[in-house]
DNA sequence: CCAGACGTTGTT
DNA sequence: GTCTGG
DNA sequence: CCAGACGTTGTT
DNA sequence: GTCTGG
């Protein structure tokens, strides 16, 4: 599965990557992170008017039909096998596909007691495109919604698009994100594509993947940096 | 009809 | 065990 | 995803 | 919002 990533590259080298345009304000909040954990702001990619655009929204969907954001944290992947067909996400794979560009992304191996953290990354260089959906949700609380600056209580959350293991991610764990070679880019984001189509297509792809060992510093959400890479300390 | 759910993943 | 927060 | 909390009452 | 269960 994924629950956990990170995006350390430049966020020009996100643009240039992407051949997108960071949303300023999506631009001046952003920064470097190698520990993005679900109900945490992430960079991510979709398509507007103008083209790629970035844009910085939460990890864990929030159904617009929600009562209140507090269950983000739960939503944060859909199965690719069955997300045409679940009522908290159909809509927004019809119409609100996007991309979570990353560095890589953590899996843990282990009994509940001793976690441990590996990081994939691409086998090549560059950044990971994992296939998503997101939701904008707004209070129903009348008086927020009638406030002319009601669009700033909006909230715009994501989940990750999950499936089988393979190739590197199997021997650590059964599931993992739905990732787009650069030629599937387009048509993710399309929203004139069909969702099932999309994600036919996507869930065919490869992208090979490098494995290494990290700190368990990162099984702590509140830490950042990139020292959490680190290989961890021998144990006997 | 109304009420209540709506999601994924883990581990021995 | 199960839920919440990061 | 993992870590950490998980409860009520009264009083200042 | 939209579907399922009673």
């Amino acid at each position: 599965m994924c629950g956990r990533f990170a995006l350390f590259h430049d966020p020009a080298e996100v643009a240039r990557v992407f051949r997108a345009m960071w949303d300023p304000v999506a631009l001046a909040r952003w920064r470097p992170a190698w520990n993005i954990a679900p109900t945490r702001p992430a960079a991510v990619v979709g398509a507007d008017a103008d083209g790629a655009v970035i844009h910085v929204r939460r990890f864990g969907l929030v159904p617009s039909w929600a009562k209140d954001a507090s269950g983000a944290a739960r939503m944060i992947n859909a199965r690719s096998e069955t997300v045409h067909e679940k009522p908290a996400f159909r809509s927004a794979l019809a119409r609100r596909r996007c991309i979570v560009p990353m560095s890589g992304f953590y899996e843990w191996s282990g009994p509940a007691r001793a976690r441990v953290p590996w990081f994939f990354s691409p086998a090549d260089t560059g950044l990971l495109a994992a296939a998503a959906i997101w939701e904008r949700w707004r209070p129903r609380d009348s008086a927020a919604a009638t406030r002319p600056d009601a669009a700033e209580d909006a909230l715009e959350t994501f989940a990750i698009l999950t499936k089988p293991a393979g190739d590197a991610v199997a021997a650590i764990h059964d599931r993992m994100p739905v990732l787009l070679p650069e030629s599937a880019w387009r048509r993710w984001i399309d929203p004139a594509v069909d969702g099932r189509d999309a994600v036919a297509a996507a869930v065919l792809e490869m992208s090979p993947l490098a494995v290494r060992r990290v700190s368990p510093r990162v099984n702590d959400a509140r830490r950042e940096g990139a020292d959490l890479l680190e290989a961890p300390a021998e144990s006997p």
